[in-house]
DNA sequence: CAGCTTTGTTAACCCTGCCTTAACCTACTC
DNA sequence: GAGTAGGTTAAGGCAGGGTTAACAAAGCTG
């Protein structure tokens, strides 16, 4: 299920996103204005973000910027009455991935949201990183054609991975998204990982999992 | 350099559209027809897709679509001129990230092109000055678009300056923000900051690591 | 249901690489 | 030329990551 921030000053059109987002077994979180709204970012982790631009204690475009800067990639959709060319190149300058203007049909930011939380939260049932790939319906991962033995806790930690390539994954989100809340208290991780590398990097030229020290874990090409 | 697709018909339109990318030193391929886009889609790698509807042998949600099945996930930007609720809706539901109406100003074109390629390469939030430059995500740094091999501590250290540049930082406010309260009692510091200089000042021209006598360092230019 | 296989967890140990430390070097100042 | 601030090196300790094996739990199979 999608997670959402709105960060909206307009209660009324804020209510009315939320109760229809609602409608579509949307979760959403709302703050009033700029201030709170970057707390609940840094707080929280959403799947997308609504943001409005013209807002109280801190604008939009200020928030989307904060947030960029301090390694949030969460991704934006900034709504706005301010509908000019320059007002549209900013935002995206600022880091937003999407820009809708007011009035807008509510049937349409929802799929937009949608569009941009869809790569994260998997919709699609094939993932592919150079000649490593991975079909999530077979429960299958192949690297260079040839098919990988993988157990099902090894499945997940690459779909984490490959999700995120080729950015990193640090150690604490993957025990999270493989795990949940009960977690192994010791190395269970260190061993999965021991054999992933092993299966999709062993006997190949390229390396594809690449550790991150004092961090964590990252799938793509050695520099 | 950004890599485009472009599959549409009006071939005045298209001209015009690689015309203007070009100005803006983006590649681009041209397909005229939707079974020639998708053979080049498949036979190729493209950072992003703009993906007229209607289009002769074969129409643009029908190759949107067929890609995906295909576990093809680059970004998909579709153009047209049928701009009803439903046909967006449609479009995102055969997968595409963005949708934009025709007629459209080729600067609104060419922000959300380059925010659907930046997210895909994981390239949104980074630090730059001059030619170094410090992506948050990847926790990589480079210099002239080369690859810096950092230590966590010295990617910190890096971290402070760059956001600080190209204002000093004191040693205090550095030792301060990187070890935080309890602090080695010798000279890390100037070890950390060694190592840092060689692999961003190492064998390039012009120092972007200087040191202010006294009080501590600064990112910048030498004067 | 017994025995086999697969999978996940745990502990133990090894080893690499990071951080610290100390010592020495250089340049500049008085 | 001694003092001081910063730069350069090398050594050692230690933590974190890698590797292995043993065991437990769960699933299959005959």
């Amino acid at each position: 299920m999608l997670n959402l921030l709105l960060v909206e000053d307009d209660i009324d059109l804020a209510t009315a996103v939320i109760d229809y987002l609602e409608l579509e077994e949307i979760q959403c979180d709302h703050a009033a204005n700029g201030l709170v709204g970057l707390n609940l970012i840094e707080k929280n982790s959403y799947h997308a973000i609504v943001l409005d631009l013209n807002l109280p204690k801190m604008s939009g475009l200020t928030v989307c910027e904060t947030m960029r800067n301090k390694g949030i990639d969460t991704p934006v959709l900034m709504l706005t009455a301010m509908d000019t060319l320059q007002d549209k190149i900013t935002g995206f300058d600022k880091g937003a991935d999407d820009y809708l203007v007011k009035p807008f049909a509510m049937q349409e930011l929802i799929v937009r949201v949608q569009a941009l939380a869809r790569r994260r939260s998997g919709q699609v049932n094939r993932l592919s990183l150079l000649d490593l790939e991975l079909d999530l319906q077979k429960k299958q991962a192949y690297r260079n054609k040839r098919p990988l033995k993988l157990s099902p806790m090894a499945l997940k930690i690459l779909e984490v991975l490959m999700r995120e390539s080729p950015n990193p994954v640090s150690r604490e989100t993957l025990i999270q998204s493989v795990w949940g809340d009960e977690q192994p208290d010791s190395n269970s991780l260190k061993v999965h990982i021991y054999n992933l590398r092993k299966q999709v990097d062993g006997g190949d030229v390229t390396t594809l999992l690449q550790t991150i020290s004092g961090y964590g874990f990252a799938l793509k090409a050695a520099e």
